[in-house]
DNA sequence: TTGCTTAGCGTATTTTTTACGTTAACTTTG
DNA sequence: CAAAGTTAACGTAAAAAATACGCTAAGCAA
């Protein structure tokens, strides 16, 4: 339900930078805006999804309601982030304008809880977003966003970076039988890095939490490569909390 | 000032865990509370050191400030770690009371930006909160707790922990100058673990982020130690980036 | 002088990381 | 249909880091 029709609390948000990976391009899903610029002229930028929360709704709920409403899906990895609070983050014109059309009020500050989801893009997921207005963005071709949602990414990218070293959640932006090379990339793209192919692989399969399909690719113009299944009942339970400290 | 006498956007706050080391304990600064309880009787409790923003002020500086009131200091060692906004976490006829008392509004909902800090506990310090009602609490005998700060100090302590593994930022809570024992405690009580202090110290000197003084303890019963600083510069500067990931 | 206590250095073993060689299995091309 | 191209997958040796200890040093107290 927009926010025009809804009884919302106007001082408080949250924003998804929800990332997905495909064509060996981590992406993320932005909605287009369309709107009047200075000179009256129609034009368009981009905006994180979010949505001011709703009186007695929990912000965790409010992230995965938004998520919802724009992907279909629930039962997403989502994790907040950050809170994006400065008193000036909302200021352009255009930014203070569309606040005004989509909920009827005079609004100048918001406080935004940032959260981001990790989602595996499907030709059917894809057009449901764009349904909603929302498409997969090239991370390195994104700009012309709205308010500060370009830092807002930044700063979910840094976390989902520190995140990739500490815990398997790559898995998530794979389809559920992924084969090592598919899980390399990932884990270059997204850490913007190339790894060695034979330690990754070591250090991937050593960790126990993949288990290995008797699939086989096929069509593929070389040795085709096997099918993995992250095994996340294994994971839940040895998550080893004994990690030393590294400077 | 108290929220009563200013202009406060009562719908958001910052909350502040700060962390403190002193006889071997880790400790947080909590402010007392006087309130009458359902009886009538005068009873007390304890809350986090927190505070409403002002309309234009930014998270960081509210929290930045709500620390200068407590401590006198500014320049401390401040991390936002998450925010709490379930709509129930201020449900308690108690909180609802002093809410309305401290403030003259009827609230119900508040979204906080929770944050910590890092402080070395000093005799001065120490009676500069205590004329502000607040006293350091040792982290095991925190009870009676205000609304969800008990939610709120586990979440720092959990983020305080894994931060303390990855970045040396360990001696913000010890004097100037330091011995390596010293340091070792503070790793072993935050990080709830013993241990070894030969490796211990050749870790933490591989580093080379500690200066080592030609001043050494004395009047102690045995071998005096070597006192050391902490090289903020070097640690700025080789900042590493390319740690791996281990799950 | 002896004993107690913590400081501080060192060494051997195991584990992890890094670097790189080689064969396997499939499709495409001449 | 053999050769070439491409990615998969296994392995090994060397370097680095983590772990588990032994031992001496330097002060104070008794």
């Amino acid at each position: 339900m927009p926010a025009l029709a809804r009884n919302i609390n106007p001082h408080i948000s949250v924003d998804c930078v929800i990332f997905g990976f495909s064509k060996n391009r981590l992406r993320v899903l932005l909605i287009e805006r369309t709107f009047r610029n200075e000179q009256g002229m129609a034009a368009t930028d981009y905006k994180l999804p979010g949505d001011f929360i709703s009186p007695s709704e929990d912000l965790d709920r409010a992230a995965a309601r938004t998520l919802r409403e724009l992907t279909g899906l629930s039962e997403l990895y989502l994790q907040q982030f950050a809170v994006f609070g400065k008193p000036d983050r909302i200021h352009r014109s255009i930014d203070l304008n569309w606040l005004k059309e989509t909920t009827g009020l005079e609004i100048t500050r918001v406080v935004t809880a940032a959260y981001y989801a990790l989602i595996n893009i499907t030709e059917s997921r894809r057009e449901f977003a764009i349904k909603n207005n929302a498409s997969w963005i090239d991370l390195e071709e994104v700009r012309n966003l709205a308010f500060d949602h370009e830092e807002i990414i930044r700063g979910g990218l840094d976390h989902l970076q520190r995140s990739l070293r500490s815990e398997p959640i790559g898995f998530e932006m794979l389809p559920e039988r992924f084969t090592i090379s598919e899980l390399q990339s990932l884990y270059e793209v997204i850490l913007n890095c190339k790894l060695d192919n034979r330690n990754f692989r070591k250090k991937i399969l050593r960790s126990s939490y993949l288990i290995r399909l008797e699939e086989k690719q096929s069509g593929v113009a070389h040795k085709p490569a096997r099918y993995y299944q992250f095994d996340k009942n294994r994971y839940e339970k040895n998550r080893s909390e004994n990690y030393t400290f590294n400077f």
